[in-house]
DNA sequence: CGTTTAATTGAAAGCAGTCAAACTATGTGG
DNA sequence: CCACATAGTTTGACTGCTTTCAATTAAACG
């Protein structure tokens, strides 16, 4: 997972692929004075009741937001590849609600928050790529909670495995036959609401079922239909439309 | 629930809590075209797929978001009370993601998308606030990925009559002891990822522990504190800046 | 290599779901 | 005002998906 030339080129990608970028705009968003850092993994980018300072972009690696119960059991929120913004949700809240780690070593561009509302506040068509990317994360938080709600441990993690390929492939990311997914068993259960032993037998039960083939974190999917059915998995919630507006 | 003057009035006082507003944005608000209907329950807002047209804006009674599995059952994505804005998210959207339905009798003045977008183009203010208005949506939405995920069930419904406690009460809908809670069983079950029969099960428990008092449909809160901490409930999510009580 | 972390596996327990029936409100028409 | 219909609430008995607890195996790491 090598970084581009420039760690926000992603970003600039990402934006423009659901509102059309003027030059003006990339050349913008690609002078934002960022600071490169290379994380370990778990490091935290934030923390619930700390007051954001950076806008975190992501050029390599993944990461996640996660929340915590008062017993202390983990719930992540939201998973994050390479091109992401990490805390656009932030870029306007003034006390961060959640907390932002990376899952594995990962490049970060920090961006001062000021420097990217300036930015929004004065191009327009950014911050209008920038609303729909805050939307769309919104709309990935709802389908969550639909699995996670109503959806039993195989379907459940099908459907995650399905989002992670698609959301892959999208940025270009996938390696074709499946992808490599760093993530251990038990923060699998974490982000499914699930306990790690029990991801592990789904796991298995997928695997059995010929729906994906594992090797070490290395997903395999050798047919992407019967996995995409037996995940419930339909991929409009990521709003992936090419129209704009 | 009795609508106010003017059904948008409500919505100003929402969006100024985060955002302070000048006279003439407030102006600018209240003047929006803004067809007014008077819904019955369980009426149809939005439907996934739809481009959405309008804006709507809750002037009296509740209203949901909601999504169906393959399988058909449903969940409950977030709930809305009086002087929110309804789909703010398909604002920048073109494809409704979820449904939107009326849970109650509710009042509504639709606001055309485009009307509202062109406010939000001009007033950067307004277009702040509408922000804010979103990531706090999206940092509820978080929150329900948690309870559902992570908490057992008392915890869970215990937690969200916190929230809705919360909530009426910052928009200035709450009875003192308690509230009028508009839904069945049964969505109570579609909102938090349980069954009807566990819902009764658990609110019959709850009652049993004197941490409610339920009459009807009204949900009756003797003493705050032992509620909100079986409902591990924490406000800050709600990002209402300072604490309430 | 020894140590630590992650993945597996088995057995038992439990929370929540399912199925079914009874009961209670509310509403309608006669 | 009552008979009947409908929607929602309660309850009970039973099932089962997931969790828990524990122990073993495999992989990653210094």
């Amino acid at each position: 997972m090598a970084a581009l030339p420039s760690p926000l080129a992603l970003l600039v990608r990402k934006l423009s692929r659901h509102v059309p970028l003027e030059p003006e705009d990339r050349a913008a968003l690609l002078a934002l004075p960022a600071t490169l850092r290379t994380l370990d993994p778990s490091t935290y980018l934030l923390r619930e009741g700390d007051p954001p300072q950076y806008c975190a972009v992501l050029a390599s690696g993944f990461a996640y937001r996660q929340k915590l119960t008062g017993e202390g059991a983990r719930q992540i929120v939201s998973l994050h590849i390479p091109g992401e913004a990490l805390d656009l949700q932030s870029l306007y809240l003034d006390v961060a609600d959640h907390n932002i780690q990376t899952l594995t070593r990962a490049e970060v561009a920090l961006v001062p928050r000021a420097a990217m509302r300036d930015l929004v506040q004065t191009r327009p068509a950014i911050a209008h790529a920038v609303m729909v990317e805050i939307l769309v994360e919104g709309s990935i938080s709802r389908e969550w909670t639909l699995n996670i709600g109503r959806r039993d441990a195989q379907t459940r993690l099908a459907h995650l495995l399905c989002e992670v390929a698609v959301r892959l492939d999208a940025q270009g990311l996938s390696g074709g036959e499946g992808y490599e997914l760093p993530m251990t068993q038990e923060q699998l259960g974490d982000a499914l609401g699930l306990t790690a032993v029990h991801v592990n037998r789904t796991l298995k039960a997928l695997e059995a079922q010929g729906l994906i083939v594992r090797n070490r974190r290395h997903v395999g999917i050798p047919q992407w239909t019967p996995l995409r059915d037996v995940g419930d998995f339909t991929s409009r919630y990521l709003h992936f439309g090419r129209q704009p507006s």
